[in-house]
This record gives C-alpha cells, structure tokens and sequence, in this order.
DNA sequence: TTATTTTCTAGAATCGTTCTAAGCTATTGA
DNA sequence: TCAATAGCTTAGAACGATTCTAGAAAATAA
C-alpha cells in the first residue's frame, strides 16, 4: 500500500520552488516523478494527463513544464528542431538520441568523461556542457 | 583583382553533389563558404542575400541549406528549441554557445576530447557525437 | 468571509519550417 | 540551334510546436 500522504514530498518540492500546488501542477508532478527518468515532451506529458483523466489544458502543460525547469526539478533537452524534451533527471549526465525513433535516453554519469575542457570566450563563464551521442538503428535489423 | 573565374570551385562542388548550379544556389554557396567559418539560420542568410541584391525566396534558401547538408557542405547543429543553425565546417568538432546572444562559435578541434565512450543501444550504431558547451556572459558586464 | 494574488483555460496568434502547384531554367539531344 | 524534359524556384498556404490573451477559477491572506 502507498503511504497516507502520496502528495506531501511533492508538495512540499512546489512549495519550496514558490509554486503554488494546484490540482493541475500536483497531477503533472505526479506523471513526471513518481516512474523514474523521464524524457517527454510536453504534447506527450498532455497526453498522459488525458489518459490519466486529468483534464489540463496544453498551455498549462507548458507553463508548468517551464517553471519546474525554472525551479530545477526539470532540465529542457534539445536535440531536435522544433521539439523540446523534458528530463526528471537533473543531475549531471549525458544522452543518447536515437534519430529514427526520436527516443531520448540517459547515459549513466560515471561514463563519458568530457576532458580538456577549453576556456569559454572572454567575458562568459559555462552553464552547461551538454553531449549528445546520436544513433541510428543498424541495416539489418529485424 | 578576384581571379577571372571565381565561381569555379562552388560549381565543381555543387556538381559534384548532384546539384545544378543554378543562380540561386551560387549565391548562396558564394555567401556560405566564401567568408571563413559561418553559423547562421536559414532567416539570416536569406537577409544576407537580400542585402546582397539577391532576389530568392525562403522557401529556396530552406532547400539549398538542406540539400547542401545532404550533400556534407553543411552541418546542422541543433542548440535551442525552434531554431536551427547551419555549420560551414564539416571537421568534427564541437560548439560554444552563448544563451544570452544565441550566438554559436566553433571550439577548434585540438581542444576537448571525449573520453570512455560508452556503448551505443544494442542494434544501433554512432553516427555523431555533439559537445555543446553552453555559456553566459557575465554578470558585471558592461 | 472577503480581498488579493496567482493560476488556469480556450482559443487566437505567432514562430520557424514545409508543402503545393504553377511557372522558370538548365541540360539534353535532335 | 531548338525544342523536350527533368529539375529548380516561387508565392502563398499550411503546418506543428509553442506562446499569448483576457477572462474565469482557485489558492492564499487578512
């Protein structure tokens, strides 16, 4: 059985992100949090919102996906023109892109070390250092 | 003075990819690889070729960059969502990209090495790995 | 409760990009 | 040279993802 008190951890990471929580937020927060790492877009978390019942309107999906980013609990990938991805996992690491089906995956952190790092350009300091492996399916493949 | 047969090696490398050297696809090519290493948008470099005196449409200007990508004379990045740059160098290497200007800068080659590649998905195979090395200027700035 | 502020919503608007159908243009081969 | 033909360009419509708008609803504060 699930605890009394599904909601309070996620709550409370609103609460300290100065968002309020709102049924809508709750509920996406909830899809988001609660199955592991994650890589939706928000046309997909939309979705998933319908089938689970929960009636959200697609410009709130997308507020709330920006203000989660904003507060940390999300990281906005890009690997595609025209199509945002969202990460639940926020912590330093990398990704695979499979450019035939469009899936995003993790790439464990202990792997991948970037070295050598160059100095930015004057006057900038680095935010971020993202690497993308992209793959493709191989010939035969059944 | 240029030499008396200036356009003669974009033909040649337009030709050798298959593509007609048309009027619309000199110019642009001309404008593309004829100042150094460029990263511009499809809406940038038809401004440039109307501030040129050349007269195409944007739907051409979308056509050449990706025939032109198709053809290795190009390199697409990706860095933001909605957005896509066209790279003149096809060397591997990696970007800077500056958020606050959304200007992107090729880091030379020499620097910056990947290291402990892990494994791709089973069943596919590496076709391109992308460093991004995201940067903002700095807060006292001028 | 009531007041205040924030959030949500549907739908319109916008952005970059792609599509369409028609008219041009480069190339080919009589 | 001159059509014939295949490929290219075009303006404008269409598109998909995203953002904006203005008013209604909900959360918090008093």
């Amino acid at each position: 059985m699930a605890s009394d008190r599904p909601y309070s951890s996620i709550i409370e990471r609103l609460k300290n992100a100065g968002l309020r929580p709102t049924r809508q937020r709750l509920a996406l927060a909830k899809l988001l949090f609660e199955k592991g790492n994650r890589h939706l877009t928000a046309e997909h978390l939309h979705g998933e919102a319908s089938a689970a019942n929960v009636r959200i309107s697609l410009a709130t999906v997308y507020n709330a996906l920006h203000q989660f980013t904003a507060a940390g609990l999300l990281r906005e990938v890009v690997v595609e023109p025209g199509r945002s991805y969202f990460d639940t996992n926020v912590e330093e690491h990398h990704h695979f892109y499979r450019e035939d089906t469009c899936g995003l995956e993790d790439i464990p952190g202990e792997h991948l070390q970037v070295g050598d790092l160059p100095a930015p350009p004057a006057g900038t300091s680095v935010t971020r250092v993202d690497v993308v492996i992209r793959v493709k399916s191989d010939q035969g493949s059944t």
